[in-house]
Order: C-alpha cells, then sequence, then structure tokens
RNA sequence: GGCGGUAUAGCCAAGUGGUAAGGCAGAGGUCUGCAAAACCUUCAUCACCGGUUCAAAUCCGGUUACCGCCUCCA
C-alpha cells in the first residue's frame, strides 16, 4: 500500500487510484526561456522517482507534463537574441531534453505546449464565461476569483488577507477586473506580442489556465495526482482547481505532491535571485549519475542544500555501491554450482527487497530506502570475500541491487568491457613479475595502467581490473 | 503581519513514547609484498525552558533561530 502526502489535506493518505491499476499524473513543466537549473532539475527528477517507482509497483502510469512556451519572460527573451518567441522555446525544450536525460528522467507520455494548445483553451475560457464565472473586459478575460467558494483550500489561505495585500501591490492592471483578487484567463495582445486570435480579440493565454486545459484533455476531468514545485501551490496550483472545478464540477485531483527546494546557503536556488547553477554546466563537471544521486538523497518534500562537498559526498557513496556490484560481478566466476547455506541467503535478499518497499511506500522515502541499500552493499562486500559462493546468490544480489537503483534512474551494470591485447599483456606480465616477486616491476606496470585509467586491484582471487571514474 | 516548514555528532541524514539507523569525514585494527577495494572496532542524549509519564528526540505548553509561500519562479 502506497501512502503519499497530500498538500490539500496536510497528511499522508492512503493511495486509490480513480481506476484499478493506473496513475494519472499531471507534472507542471518549466517555462522555457532559459536552462534549466539544478533546483528545476530536482523536481523533475523527483517525481520521475515516483513515476518509477509507482511503475515498478505495478502500475500503469500515464505521465504529462507540460511545456509553458508563451509567457512574458519568453517573450522578453526573444527580443533580447532577436530571435521569435517560438524559436526560443523550441532551443530551450530541445535542451531541457538534453539535460534530464542525462540524468535519465524518462520522457513522458505527452508533453503537451501552449501553443498547440490554444484552441482548447478558447473554448474551456467560453465555457467559464458561460457559467458565469469568467468576464471579459476589454480584450482581457478574468476568473471570479470569490465566485469559487473554495478558493483558498490548497495554500490555507483567506481571501480576505490575500485582498489587504493585493491591493497595495496592483497597479493599473486592476482597473479592468470587477475586483482585485480576479486573474487573467486570456490577455489583449501588446504592439509587436505573439498573439492568437479570439473571440475578445487577439490576445494569448494567462498562466494558470494552460495546466487545467492540458491536464484535463490527455488525463480526464479528474486525475489522480498534480505535482509541482512548493512555489506552485499558490496561487497557480489554486488557481487550476478553481478553473477546473469550476467548469467541470468536479475533484480536479485527488493528490497534490510538492517538491522541496534546492538551497544554496540554505536559501532557494532561483532565477529572480540569481543563485543559480545550470544543469548543463554542472554535468559537464560531475558525473550526472552522481548528481542523479544526490537528488535522491534527501525526501523529495525537504530542502536540499546544492554544494560542491554534497555532489562530492553522493559521489563517493554512489562508488560505494558500483564498487560493490563490480566485486559480485567479479566474484561470480568462481562461484560454486550451489552452497549449503544458499537458501537462508536467498531469503535475506528478499528482505531486503521488502525492506526497501517498505520505505518507498510510505511517501516514497528514497533516503531510507539508500539506506537499505548501503545495507545490501555491505551484505554483497562481506559474501564476496568468503571462500565459497553460490552463483545463484550472486546473481540474485547483483539483480536486486540494479533492480533498487533503477528506481532512483541509476544502473549500475557496465557494458562488456574488453582490455587492448597490449594492456592485457602487461597485466600478464606484471602478474609474473609478482610470482617472481619482482615487486618494483610489478609497481611499476600497475603505475602505467593507472595512467591509462585502468585501476587494478590484486584479490584472493587473482588480479582484477576496472576503469577509472572518468569524471573529475 | 498571515499561512506553512525545519532545528539530531565535524558534515549529510534516519528515528513519532521504551532507552539514538545509515553514509561521509576522523581514529584504531584485519587482509595485502605494497597498494586499492573491502571488512571489523570506535565516535552524539537529540535548539532552549517547563510540564505529562514508570519511561520523551519522540506528547503538551512556552521561547529562540533559520527557511519557504503570500509577486514571475520547480
Amino acid at each position: 500500500m502506497i501512502q503519499l502526502y497530500n498538500t490539500l489535506t496536510r497528511q499522508k493518505e492512503k493511495f486509490t487510484p480513480l481506476e484499478e491499476g493506473k496513475v494519472k499524473m499531471y507534472v507542471c513543466g518549466p517555462t522555457v526561456y532559459n536552462y534549466i537549473h539544478i533546483g528545476n532539475a530536482r523536481s523533475t527528477v523527483a517525481f520521475d522517482t515516483i513515476r518509477r517507482y509507482f511503475t515498478y509497483r505495478g502500475y500503469d502510469v500515464d505521465y504529462v507534463s507540460n511545456f509553458t512556451d508563451v509567457d512574458d519572460k519568453i517573450i522578453r527573451a526573444a527580443a533580447e537574441l532577436g530571435k521569435t518567441a517560438p524559436e526560443v522555446a523550441e532551443t530551450f525544450i530541445d535542451a531541457f531534453f538534453d539535460d534530464t536525460e542525462a540524468l535519465e528522467v524518462q520522457k513522458p507520455n505527452h508533453t503537451p505546449r501552449v501553443m498547440e494548445s490554444i484552441p482548447d483553451i478558447i473554448t474551456f475560457i467560453e465555457a467559464l464565461i458561460d457559467n458565469d464565472f469568467a468576464y471579459s473586459s476589454d480584450g482581457d478575460v478574468y476568473y471570479r476569483t470569490r465566485k469559487f467558494e473554495k478558493y483558498g483550500q490548497l495554500s490555507r489561505i483567506s481571501l480576505d488577507e490575500l485582498e489587504s495585500g493585493a491591493s497595495n501591490r496592483l497597479g493599473d492592471e486592476t482597473s479592468k477586473k470587477e475586483d482585485p483578487l480576479d486573474f487573467a484567463l486570456w490577455k489583449a495582445a501588446k504592439e509587436g506580442e505573439i498573439s492568437w486570435e479570439s473571440p475578445w480579440g487577439q490576445g494569448r493565454p494567462g498562466w494558470h489556465i494552460e495546466c487545467s486545459v492540458m491536464a484535463t484533455k490527455y488525463l480526464g476531468d479528474t486525475i489522480d495526482i498534480h505535482a509541482g514545485g512548493q512555489d506552485l501551490t499558490f496561487p497557480h496550483h489554486e488557481n487550476e482547481i478553481a478553473q477546473t472545478e469550476a467548469k467541470t464540477h468536479k475533484t480536479f485531483a485527488n493528490y497534490w505532491i510538492h517538491n522541496g527546494f534546492v538551497t544554496m546557503d540554505d536559501e532557494k536556488m532561483s532565477k529572480s535571485l540569481g543563485n543559480f547553477v545550470l544543469l548543463k554546466d554542472l554535468r559537464a563537471q560531475h558525473d550526472p549519475k552522481a548528481l542523479r544521486f544526490f537528488m535522491s538523497t534527501a525526501h523529495y518534500r525537504r530542502p536540499i542544500n546544492y554544494s560542491l562537498d554534497a555532489i562530492e559526498e553522493a559521489k563517493t557513496n554512489l562508488n560505494r555501491i558500483q564498487t560493490a556490484y563490480f566485486n559480485a560481478s567479479h566474484r561470480l566466476d568462481q562461484a560454486a554450482e550451489q552452497t549449503d547455506d544458499e537458501q537462508s541467503l536467498m531469503d535475506q535478499i528478499d528482505q531486503f527487497r521488502n525492506q526497501f518497499i517498505k520505505q518507498m511506500d510510505d511517501d516514497f522515502q528514497t533516503q531510507n530506502g539508500i539506506t537499505v541499500v548501503y545495507d545490501l552493499v555491505r551484505f554483497i562486500n562481506r559474501y564476496v570475500e568468503e571462500e565459497d559462493v553460490s552463483g545463484q546468490v550472486l546473481e540474485a544480489s547483483l539483480n536486486i541491487l540494479e533492480e533498487l537503483m533503477s528506481i532512483f534512474g541509476i544502473s549500475l551494470s557496465v557494458e562488456e568491457d574488453l582490455l587492448d591485447s597490449d594492456i592485457e599483456a602487461l597485466i600478464e606480465e606484471r602478474e609474473q613479475a609478482r610470482k617472481d616477486r619482482n615487486f618494483h616491476r610489478a609497481d611499476e606496470i600497475r603505475d602505467q595502467l593507472k595512467d591509462q585509467n585502468i585501476i587494478l586491484e590484486d584479490t584472493a582471487q587473482g588480479v582484477r581490473w576496472k576503469r577509472g571514474s572518468g569524471h573529475e
């Protein structure tokens, strides 16, 4: 039984899908006016992990994540770069996929974009006007916030408090609104901006409406899970609920989940603060696997503080896991057909899986899942040093290690890797030198190979080699 | 100001009433020709004050600090 923390109720709830065995999940995607930073990446990775876990637990996940490709910031970026808004969007959508594929993020089943959805958006807005939840005003269309009784339910804010805050802030745009709390569904075009024909004149959609439209279009009026960053809770998700439920008169999403931020020096990493690290730069310097692992070391709802030390630690820890996998693989060659304690060991291995599932079922506690992986690593490392090992146990250990790590999007198996014949010859020469107790020559060869990124390790079962990490 | 979150060893991070998981770093040891890897041992009374209880990091009250949202933002 999977439990997840629902922002709507502020508590953990048992997950009950709308449709047996299926998960309909919508994740708010990026506004594509720039490369993504690691805060954006964390969100993408967190929900990818959750998606993978649902799949692991036997669910068929229909995963939709949008691109906001119509927006003030894109228009501004286009003007600065001397490109059109669609060109800018295209560039950064491609970059988004480059970045996230490097982190082994699985592609959503659908990635709708605002520009492709204009007719649906217009239809949606018309429905809201028809039932009196929205009104047009001089080329704009606004949502009547006060008319939606449950407004504020998700973010737990009261309209009156909001109003007192809003009234000091809003300037001229207010004049077109009946109420300062109303928000835009459609904005009249300004000179030179990208715009579309609509019943209210040339214009473009407001920010919030797109997600309501795309989510319901691909997943239906009611979806299981709606996800996004904590900063989207208000106003974005609150407004999505208001729009969608005013139109459908049904619950929009049963579960709302929100990820915590990546911080730097304990402050939120954000584009507006300027304290961000672009994923594309970071992954040029660090193994993307280590970056993904780093993002899995904290619970998705908690903040995670970015630092070079933290990345290094993730690298070290991942290396430890990788080494256990490597060591067990190496031992496979000399494994026995069968051993006496085999059954009890196989049972222990199953226990690791059970423990892992228990932790992950509880609101996707990846950090505790990783602890189970460490336990498994120790189990493997101990076992590998025994005199007689069973091939079955080794195989099962390798499989489960790979299985558990795959939830975090990390593959441990390395492709069959062959050495050049001259390197093979050097290794053999070194073995002979060691037998002859010519350690000077042996060390010389080991150093020489190390320069070529081949690392030799002498074990009780003979020499084994591996390639260095490659990233430094 | 309103709402929400967090405070556990040098660092990261578990643990929601029964006497502090795990990882990194550090120290010592085993193995090894040496190394590497690994294994073993070792390293905290849980922000502060008060209360409830046989028993609290865990419950209640209060205090302090930090963070987030309330405006575009994952």
